[in-house]
RNA sequence: GCCACUUUAGCGUAGCUGGUAGCGCAUUUCAUUCGUAAUGAAAGGGUCGCCGGUUCGAAUCCGGCAAGUGGCUCCA
């Protein structure tokens, strides 16, 4: 007998080589439909695999994670199957599940897919679901499977092969495909009962744009029609919130084929986020001790040679101009001209830290099929800002700036993001990175010490730093779920050296000051394009582009609402009058829909006592108030910089 | 940049296998002067992304280019 011991510390006697599915009945008929897979001592296995010595187990349903990424792994054999049988002689590299579904690359040679191949596809692969095939797995020598895969001619699969060892490799099969995998899988294809491909696209064998493209195909699948139904509408939901739609919808920004690709023409709504944003920059910067700077947005090769950035980032540059035999680039980054402040004058240990912020315009030639939206453009905001410390102010000044992260965040009710200790890559110095091996060492010690003291939770993640250091990246998910920086915090032990940065410590020697580059805002695209997702357009107000639209009932209310609008605008506020002659019924839909975040309705009863109608955005009639009142109110409410 | 797909009025879209274009919203005008999510009527607006080819004839078929979308790669 053999002891099994379950997640809530129970333990149950059990015959040796018992499977989970077996464990599962002994509890109860239900759960042995639903499990998936099976946690056991931390491996995720078959259920119809034995148990044979004492465990711990979690039996795994659609609930788990691990039961839903079993689910589409074994999906994605299915579809592998679909595949094999639609395109004979179709070669497969990998199909895992993913965060949402899965996918199988494949090299489909001469042969091309199209959508209305996923149609036929989805058809085949319910098909070969209702057969209800078992998923087998069988033990194979090595040789056993290259000759196998040798037979089939498929060169991708033996590669896979060449890096495993003899005595660990597993074929498993459903109906009429085996494929090499370590597993684990679910019992049989019939469980699997809506089926959604979503997306054909290429991708890089390996991931390496040298290698040849492979066909990926991406799908989704689920335990019944109606989970597959939400899921479908959820997506349909969040492309509502997507910031290009909301964009255009609030005329926010626009862009032009005579401008050119990736370049964000800000039109009056979104000069107005623009402009609140770089206010609270400043209150914020001023109160930390940052001065103010401005540089221009083009600079001599020299300087890019000295920075380091040429020629390795020459890619992402537009390309230069001549003038008078001179090369100048338009800037893709704010720091060197920054050091160029800094080295202005001489500094003294008295100076540092040394704070300068600046908006920087920036441009970066991002390859044209990386742009998106206002998530990804070739020109950018940054709000910049660069610390010039000494090594013993790093500590606090690097916490200082997180702190401001922090603050930012509150601010605008950000909770949905990844904190990212970006570190190098050792095997990667002197390539991509800085080849100063202790340097990294000691500020990655740094940057960790300072997140650890603050109680933020982070993931580490190797090779992400920045050339000359390690940094803290702040990663947010956009509405149809792509993966962005939205923040950096950047320490940089490198780039002061190469300017010859220097300032005079307490015993009249020479320094190098230690640099953080940072950019709690992000640029204005970016960051401007998250908060259109984040609020779903639904600006709190103190950044809406309109705070207050005044409906008149009619056109013989259009004078009042003219001094209301007026009295607003002496304080400040964003007020514009709906004078159109149209119902109030019609005046208040548009408002609601442009997301004006307060509509005040006036007719004879408000005239007539100087009062005003209040209606909330998406809140409804808020009641009848006195002009001054309303003032008040709203003058506090601006002011507070409240996230709803 | 690479793979696939898409491109019809300001926006959202219809247009089967080729016979030179409709609808809704928006806009303008007129009527209406209205109490919390769409008042009615009329009018204007498109060389169907651009260039070339096939054809008696192209929004529709073919090729190239551009932009966009979904991915890949990249992201100082």
């Amino acid at each position: 007998m053999i002891k099994i011991t379950f997640p809530d510390g129970t333990v149950r006697e059990y015959e040796k080589g018992v499977s989970s599915l077996d464990i599962a009945k002994s509890i109860s008929e239900g759960l042995a439909r639903k499990i998936l897979a099976a946690n056991i001592n931390g491996q995720v296995r078959d259920i119809s695999r034995p148990v044979n010595e004492d465990a711990t187990l979690q039996l795994l349903t659609w609930n788990d994670k691990d039961g839903k990424s079993t689910f589409w792994h074994s999906s994605a054999h299915l579809m592998a199957e679909a595949v094999e049988s639609l395109f004979p002689g179709v070669k497969f590299w990998v199909g895992p599940a993913i965060d949402n579904g899965f996918y199988y690359d494949m090299d489909l040679e001469d042969k091309k897919m199209n959508e209305e191949d996923l149609q036929r596809l989805e058809k085949k692969m319910n098909e070969l679901a209702r057969q209800n095939n078992s998923y087998t797995r069988k033990e194979i020598s090595k040789s056993e499977a290259i000759q196998y895969f040798a037979n089939k001619n498929d060169p991708y699969k033996l590669d896979l092969i060449q890096g495993l060892h003899d005595g660990e490799i597993t074929f498993y099969s459903q109906g009429n495909f085996t494929d090499l995998c370590r597993g684990p899988h679910i019992a049989s294809t019939g469980i699997i009962k809506a089926i959604k491909l979503t997306s054909i696209a290429g991708a890089y064998w390996k991931g390496d744009e040298k290698n040849k493209m492979l066909t990926r195909v991406y799908g989704i699948t689920f335990p019944s029609q109606k989970e597959l139904d939400e899921y479908l509408l959820m997506v349909e939901e969040a492309k509502k919130r997507d910031h290009r739609k909301l964009g255009k919808e609030l005329g926010i920004y626009t862009m032009d084929d005579d401008v050119g690709q990736g370049l964000i023409m800000w039109m009056p709504n979104g000069t107005v986020i623009i402009e609140e944003l770089e206010k609270l920059a400043k209150e914020t910067e001023n109160e930390a001790g940052y001065k103010r700077v401005v540089t221009p947005h083009i600079a001599k090769e020299s300087m890019y040679i000295t920075s380091g950035h040429l020629p390795y980032y020459a890619d992402s540059m537009y390309p230069p101009m001549e003038m008078d035999g001179e090369k100048y680039y338009l800037k893709s980054m704010n720091c060197p001209h920054h050091h160029k402040i800094y080295a202005a004058e001489p500094k003294s240990y008295r100076d540092l830290p040394y704070r300068i912020a600046e908006y920087g315009t920036v441009y970066r030639y991002e390859q044209s099929g990386e742009l998106f939206g206002l998530m990804r453009v070739r020109c950018l905001h940054m709000n910049d800002a660069h610390i010039y410390c000494t090594k013993e102010q790093f500590n606090e000044e690097f916490r200082a700036v997180n702190d401001m992260y922090l603050k930012y965040f509150k601010i605008f009710g950000i909770e949905k993001y990844v904190m990212r200790l970006s570190l190098h890559s050792p095997d990667k110095l002197g390539v991509k990175y800085v080849n100063e091996p202790e340097l990294w060492k000691e500020t990655e010690i740094m940057v960790r010490k300072v997140l650890m003291e603050s109680n933020i939770p982070y993931v580490e993640v190797m090779d992400e730093a920045a050339f000359y250091g390690p940094k803290i990246d702040v990663q947010i998910f956009s509405a149809i779920g792509r993966e962005f920086t939205l923040a950096t915090n950047q320490v940089d032990f490198s780039q002061g050296r190469s300017f010859k940065l220097e300032y005079t410590d307490q015993s009249n020697k020479s320094e190098t000051p230690l640099i953080i580059h940072r950019a709690p805002l992000g640029t204005h695209e970016r960051f401007i394009g998250f908060l259109l997702e984040q609020y779903a357009g639904k600006f709190p107000l103190w950044l809406a582009p309109i705070q207050v639209k005044v409906l008149p009932i009619s056109d013989k209310f259009i004078d009042y609402a003219k001094t209301i609008s007026q009295q607003l605008k002496n304080a400040d506020i964003r007020a514009e009058v709906d004078d159109r002659q149209e119902k109030i019924g019609k005046k208040i839909r548009d408002t609601e829909l442009m997301r004006v975040p307060y509509m005040l309705v006036v007719g004879e009863k408000e005239m007539s006592e100087n009062n005003v109608a209040v209606r909330r955005q998406g809140k409804g009639d808020a009641g009848v108030k006195k002009m001054d009142e309303f003032l008040n109110e709203i003058k506090q409410e601006i002011k507070d910089r409240r996230a709803e």
